[in-house]
DNA sequence: TTCTTGACGGTACTCAGTACCATTCCCGTG
DNA sequence: CACGGGAATGGTACTGAGTACCGTCAAGAA
């Protein structure tokens, strides 16, 4: 009963010296000593003192690359947003614990500076996934791509900061609601709520350049796929 | 002659050294020593040994305070644009320096992870500039600057990491081509190039809602002023 | 000259992280 | 039961970053 413990009780010791002493005010000693195990115990268990805090930021990342590698080029968006809402809901799954990291992070630089690390590495996965999905390899689709990976990943963090500071009743509801904002974005300004929902379209004509350059684009939007209308 | 160095002997040992044995490879010692200083000293000018290669984010970040802070209403997505292109001159300026940091920053974890964290400095600045001028303080508009503020962070790195590897002959016409785009982002769907360009506006509709509800929309549409057309 | 101030160097310490070795415990095999 | 091997553990010793403290020296002001 007290054998599967060894890992848990260094992340239960570490958590409650943090909070009672303070993250710099806690030795690696001081948390193998109340976890009852030696101090190499702890170094075998967890790479460094930070990492007693971010325990699976790995095992995390090799699931959203896995969601992003099962997805078709027509499912490349749901793919996206799925994968978003895995990351947020395995916030959520870990409950107080993830709101106890929440305030360290916010008091501590160095745990701060920490995660947004972590949070970069999703954010060159999504921006990877995206600039491959979108194929074109221009700059301006690169650009593309790099925007919209990075609103995807402040679209996550900005709903889960919500969560962790206890102001968001329904994460989940929110996340999707803010991707769905993050791909009205980036469809290009052709496609309209008034299009999506089938309300109303409307499209009015101002003279001062041939009416046939302004075709293609009119199809566009009347489509409503990506390009400039 | 010789008195003015010291800090800058250090910078020069110390870029040198990592050249050539490496980051991890090189210690405080060997910098200070090539330096021809005692260790004592390059503590006193360096907080740590990541430091000696950013030295001055602090004073940079000043710097974007400043240009926002000098900006009303009006000129705020312009003192946004102005901030961005100081940020991108500071390191045109340092030249080859940032491009050796480029490269060391490439091939070491924490000194990746320790720019990115600076990174993060600068987008927290544009995110709370942004979301005070939006005013509006309701969730919609919260996520909007945070999306804002990734987007004109992440154009800005685009197009820098494009310099920094010798893919960008003009990098200030880019960063100004990419907050264009940006912006003309976050206008809002109802602010399209044609609109702006005095070519053609299109406006097309199809039936299903009473015309009266779309009256307000439809001035929003000609006006070019935010919100959902 | 004398006093003060600031930059510097040296010593000693704490603590994170690594390397290495010895011990113990568990478990299957003879 | 005895034996052997592997896995988890604990201890010791080391490197190196960062901090604290103190003494020295040089330049300038009184």
């Amino acid at each position: 009963m007290s054998k599967p413990a060894a890992r848990t009780r260094l992340a239960d010791a570490a958590f409650a010296l943090f909070d009672e002493r303070g993250y710099e005010q806690t030795t690696v000693d001081d948390i193998a000593e109340r976890a009852g195990v030696g101090r190499t115990t702890f170094f075998r268990h967890y790479r460094s003192k930070e990492d007693v805090i971010f325990p699976d930021h790995d095992r995390l990342l090799e699931q959203i690359k896995d969601r992003l590698a099962t997805s078709s080029h027509e499912t490349a968006l749901a793919a996206v947003s799925d994968a978003v809402r895995l990351v947020l809901l395995h916030y959520l799954e870990e409950g107080d614990l993830a709101r106890r990291r929440y305030r360290l992070t916010s008091k501590v630089a160095a745990l701060r500076d920490r995660e947004i690390a972590s949070v970069a590495r999703y954010q060159r996965l999504f921006r990877e996934f995206i600039a491959n999905w979108m194929g074109d390899s221009t700059e301006s689709a690169s650009l593309r791509a790099e925007l919209m990976a990075a609103s995807v990943v402040a679209a996550h963090n900005h709903v889960l900061r919500r969560w962790l500071r206890g102001e968001s009743p329904d994460p989940v509801a929110e996340v999707d609601e803010a991707m769905r904002e993050v791909l009205a974005l980036f469809r290009g300004p052709q496609s309209r709520p008034e299009t999506r929902d089938g309300g109303t379209t409307v499209v009015a004509f101002r003279t001062g350049q041939d009416l046939d350059a302004l075709l293609p684009a009119l199809r566009r939007l009347v489509e409503g796929e990506p390009g400039d209308a």
